[in-house]
DNA sequence: TCTATATACTCCATTTCGGAGTATGGCATT
DNA sequence: AATGCCATACTCCGAAATGGAGTATATAGA
């Protein structure tokens, strides 16, 4: 098979430096996850391929009895990564969000849960907004692992700290919302609800789409 | 096996009306996909397995020699949806963006492809943004299709539509930024950067994390 | 010394994806 | 009246990917 998205996003990071492919299945797990979450299984198996293809070559080490294989990438791999880099990405951005479609289908359950699913967004983009905090202290304190990738890591920290904030003030306001619900009149609520969706002055697409 | 998630939005989708597959899948295409994507065969595979297990029933209908299938919901199904409703989400909102991966990676290229890189994110992302327009307007104007659920509605398209501007919003801060690079000096750059990661107020998790 | 946790992976059944393939209906054009 | 093309209405299947469970050694703390 041909490579893939996960196969180049594997390529990258042994660009940054040589890894243990438990380090860099922890590393992932840690920060990659919240844009390109891959199982670790998978995050295990494409070096192997990377290997096959030369891209990259494997050293065994051994720490007393257990063995343990380092990563890196070749001059072949770094050029096969400049040639995925100018490409254009085979996939838009992607949502996958559980907690909006139980939000679409609240009017068949209770209020309450809907409230309890907002609540449950909060906690889990939690995580997110830690490490968005984490990353940008130390970016500022100039200790982050890649500070000599700042330039272009400050336009993806820009983009994953604004998402999380973004969840996080969604769910906040919303929450806000429906816990008026019990003392609002049906008109009320609809005259709030058409509020929601009239406020945003309307950003529209940039160029109109071609015929 | 059990039901998915994959399952409870095509369960919910028939407790709004009877569908065949076929406009099911062309709605959720235009609709769900912007948040909870599935292949198309899955949509065509799961309304059996809730056939199978009583929560939807199957009618055969004809136009002429061609067969369609009509999917409706039972009472069990609708009881099931409701018990689904009450539970906790199984997953985390998550993204899977390879225009990031990209610009992680951006070091490795060339700065023409990051350029265009995030050119190709408007484009992307103009679908979703005409897709919240058209739905505003539909429920603003009164002639939605659930109209009914304008209440529940307006939460999900807030978010989004938030969304949409967001990735359109960051990819045109993050171009400007990066087309002024080739007049800067790295301090200007740095500085630059530095100033993005410090700009928002951060916002922390609400409840501190639980020992 | 014992135990728990971290390191360093492998394996595989089940699911999902994504694209190709099949066939009829209906409308517009020649 | 025949032709072509797009919409309707699906089925099929190889190739990935997921999400655990399982194996074994190293190391730090009680």
């Amino acid at each position: 098979m041909t490579l893939t998205t996960t196969s180049y996003a594997i390529l990258g990071q042994l660009a940054l430096q040589p890894w243990t492919m438990y380090d860099l299945a922890a590393q992932m797990r840690r920060n990659v996850t919240f844009f390109f979450p891959r199982a670790e299984s998978q995050v295990y198996a494409e070096p192997k391929r990377l290997v096959e293809r030369g891209l990259a070559t494997a050293d065994t080490e051994a720490t007393g009895k257990r063995a343990r294989t380092v990563y890196s990438i070749t001059e072949a791999g770094r050029a096969e990564l400049a040639r995925w880099l100018a490409e254009p990405a085979t996939k838009p951005p992607q949502l996958e969000f559980e907690g909006l479609l139980r939000v679409m289908f609240a009017p068949y359950g209770r209020d309450e849960d809907l409230a309890r699913t907002l609540d449950q967004v909060r906690d889990d983009i939690g995580g997110m907004l830690d490490t968005a905090n984490r990353i940008r202290d130390e970016y500022l304190e100039g200790r982050a692992p890649f500070q000599r990738h700042v330039v272009h890591r400050a336009i993806m920290h820009d983009f994953l700290s604004s998402f999380a904030d973004l969840v996080d003030e969604w769910a906040e306001r919303s929450a806000a919302r429906i816990a008026k619900w019990p003392e609002q009149s049906d008109e009320e609520r609809l005259a709030d609800a058409l509020e929601v969706v009239r406020r945003k002055p309307r950003r529209t697409r940039r160029r109109p789409k071609q015929a």
